[in-house]
DNA sequence: TTTTACATACGTACATGAATGTATGTAAAA
DNA sequence: TTTTACATACATTCATGTACGTATGTAAAA
């Protein structure tokens, strides 16, 4: 069956970037041949060859499907960030985590860049956008804390820069042991009590955390 | 050249693990072919399907590698831990992001466990080994943060359960980040720095760092 | 002490299958 | 009529597993 119009090809592009999403789930990246994922779609290998130029290019454009989402929220974060700082990277922490847990589309792929993939050869572009997306990221924390700095609600003798690297790894960390394993801790339920003694750590009392303590 | 005795056969066994630890971490565990590591380690597959059933058997004896050193750092900690619970899990943490980061073997078989293999299908069973791993190291911490709860240098609020797993998210988190980005961070140099606002926010200030403060 | 009977520790060769890339065919859309 | 959006068919390249060969070690019998 031959999709025709420019609508309906985009939908076949669509449905293979949605099954090649839950195939590299279920059985990883290197082991999901493009005809599984071809099969699946109820195409052929012709489809994927004709939207994309190989593996690693579905792959990348796969990645590219959660870009915005994540993009969204850290533009929110950046604005909302200006009244108290603190308070809203508290609330933008949590958020991520509940996100990332309970939106199926960013499991799957957030899954999929921890435990499914391996970061080498054809793979090395979707590497380096990580690193790259990384880097920024720390960037956009390590702003805020100055800021929270000035705002006098950091703790003394905390220094921005390490602070951020901190928190990324904080946050990469709870999402991986939740992935491996996920009977252990319920990260939507659970995301303030595994965050806050961090942010208890880092932020002044009060500044932070919606109740009075 | 055919090794005959004993010793020399467990010679090639330590040369093969050895070649394939370097090996997977450079080109990846799906990447890197049988023939590959053996025609680095200077032998042939057929000394490879001598020493291991196949590709994962191989693999699980090469994570094997690190079992005793990691192990002995575990019973230290339970050991030292009756003095001061607090003090000793610090220098522990720092000590663990000390040893992954300048011991080359760990730094690979660390590596590879993070960023260059798939945890499915043959893999499986290295899997369920690392996360059996994860929840035995949860055990102790949290039997350590009750016992620090009652020397009295735990925070009020911190449950021990959930603490744990946030300290097992620090861990491998800051972990992953410098593996993702080693430009950014000296993790020997910064150990204490990227963990003392965790154990600032989960232990009364006085009970874990050396220095008075 | 020599010989015999195996076991070790690989090397070699082959059979098989799986995955990729590409070239070509084709029907409908524009 | 040309281009689009695929399907089909083919060639080729690995990687694996296994069967088999073979030289050496080794322990016990003779």
């Amino acid at each position: 069956m031959v999709r025709r119009t420019r609508e309906e090809a985009e939908q076949t592009r669509l449905q293979l970037l949605e099954t090649a999403q839950v195939l590299f789930w279920e059985k990883g990246v290197s082991r999901t041949s493009l005809a599984d994922i071809a099969q699946a779609a109820g195409v052929t290998r012709g489809a994927i060859y004709w939207h994309f130029a190989n593996k690693a290019d579905l792959f990348n454009a796969m990645c590219d499907l959660v870009q915005p989402e994540i993009d969204e929220m850290h533009r929110r974060l950046c604005e909302e960030a200006r009244a108290a700082p603190a308070q809203t990277l508290w609330r933008h922490c949590c958020e991520m985590l509940y996100a990332i847990c309970t939106i199926p589309k960013l499991t799957r792929i957030v899954g999929i860049l921890h435990l499914r993939c391996e970061y080498v050869g054809e793979m090395e572009l979707a590497h380096l956008a990580n690193a790259e997306w990384l880097r920024e990221n720390h960037q956009r924390f390590q702003r805020l804390f100055e800021y929270a700095a000035d705002c006098g609600e950091l703790m003394p003798g905390i220094d921005p820069y390490m602070a951020a690297l901190s928190l990324q790894g904080q946050l990469r960390g709870l999402v991986e042991v939740w992935l491996l394993r996920p009977e252990a801790l319920d990260l939507a339920r659970d995301a303030e009590r595994l965050l806050s003694p961090y942010f208890s750590g880092v932020f002044r009392p009060g500044s932070w955390h919606g109740t009075t303590d």
